[in-house]
DNA sequence: AGACTTTTAAATGTCTGACAAATGAAAATC
DNA sequence: GATTTTCATTTGTCAGACATTTAAAAGTCT
């Protein structure tokens, strides 16, 4: 591992990639304890705060985790699904607000990969995601739900027709694309009769999923994304109507303090 | 933004969380410049060094940027489809390489996702990519190829199928899964006779999205997943075989280098 | 006045040295 | 033998300093 002071990158930089290059290699593995931060500020002839930058670094994307204390240090992280699936929303929801992709981009990819699910759900049939499927369409059709509720029941329903594929990897997979999309998604406000559109449709998929019906689960689909994509639009042309009825049109703010 | 310094969790990742909250909220917009590390030392009330390594964190994320200099400092760093992506592989490597995941899981995830883009990508068919299947089927077809060098082509190939569906969400998505078998696919060592058999398919498939034939071409990548799975069994058979000939069966190895 | 050079201030990158806190092992004690 | 105490090791944090980079501002020459 050698580290070159007159490069541009940050030594931290440099360091953490040889780390992880090893790691990702295989040359340490899971649960290997790596040498402490004096050791290693001395194998790379650095100051310790530099190895500790880099190991930070590292401990960012989940690669390592510290413990403190006698027999303590850094070790190689087993990177379970749940990590790697924070990783990926956090990722996809960047990627998706700093890009202006249009709605109906990410709509697009969205149903193509859940549509990819649909046949393995209904051949395996998991009686566990299903009774998430029929609990989340019952929760949709009450009356008092907010708008922010509705949405995170349609997460659920969706993640539970992903899950039933019983595929981790899957999973994995499309449930980054799936919530990273929810914020896209609150943007649009339901009315009464969007949600008893959307119920339908929801319990239209579950039974054809039921019926082991793969091919009319798929065509449900492609309607669910057509009826989806149309509120979307119906949200998004009032909203340019009432900026434009009181100014010229700002950059979409979020406030925050 | 209050920092509870009685956390278990340690000072400069609770800083990191603040300020990726920050950003994920839209709090601090692209590009924006972050305070100088003085100034945020000061507002959090801890030292610089811990400052530091909370922007390391974030750097690894590809969240922020830094320059030196005066009005130098750090950035809200503008995510790209490229820098989202090789994190995407980064993590999925690891995941499969740490999960002992079948080669079947893998597998059968992949090709769900491929089967998804196969009827956009037919039905758009860009020249783009239809020229580098063509490349690619050409290349495959030289008997003096290496295995890696075929897995490479192979890559390449599927890659220009998924980005031929023109959607970038999608793109981006799936490259992540189908570089991340890599890898696995690596173990493979293919005979003149499966080779054959691969081109033939991949042409089969090219056919198909020219004749924007999308149920054909999803055939015939189910053809493939079950060619691929058949091909990889043979391999791992083989090696059972000479691993219980020589000693007790261990974990199933990957060798690096 | 305009173009070029030099200065300078601000910011990150790095180092040294130090202390605090946690933690498990070993030693001491009951 | 069981419990408590001590202790060494390692990470977490801090303070202060210097090096390096960078662009704006000031100065200088034509």
């Amino acid at each position: 591992m050698k580290i070159d002071p007159d490069s541009n990158a940050a030594l931290s930089a440099q360091i953490a990639k040889a780390i992880r290059d090893a790691i990702i290699s295989g040359a340490l593995i899971v649960d290997e304890r790596l040498p402490s931060e004096a050791e290693l500020a001395e194998h790379f002839d650095v100051s310790r705060p530099t190895i500790r930058e880099a190991l930070k670094r590292l401990a960012a994307q989940s690669l390592i985790r510290t413990q403190r204390g006698a027999f303590g240090g850094a070790f190689v992280r087993h990177l379970s699904y749940e990590d790697a699936r924070e990783q990926l929303v956090t990722t996809s929801t960047l990627l998706l607000s700093m890009n202006d992709i249009s709605f109906d981009t990410a709509c697009e990819a969205r149903f193509a990969l859940e549509r990819a699910c649909a046949p393995m759900t209904a051949a395996r049939r998991e009686p566990a995601q299903l009774a998430i499927m029929r609990r989340e369409i019952k929760r949709q059709s009450e009356a008092d739900l907010t708008d922010e509720a509705f949405c995170a029941s349609d997460v659920a329903f969706h993640r539970a027709l992903v899950d039933g594929a019983q595929n981790p990897v899957l999973s994995y997979q499309l449930s980054g694309s799936i919530e990273a999309m929810q914020p896209l998604m609150n943007m649009i406000t339901f009315t009464a009769r969007s949600r008893a559109e959307i119920v339908e449709i929801h319990t239209s998929i579950l039974d054809a999923i039921v019926a082991r019906d793969s091919e009319r689960a798929t065509e449900i689909l492609e309607q669910l994304e057509r009826v989806t994509k149309r509120l979307a639009h119906s949200v998004m042309d009032a909203k340019a109507v009432a900026i434009a009825k009181k100014e010229k049109p700002e950059v979409a703010q979020v406030s925050a303090e």
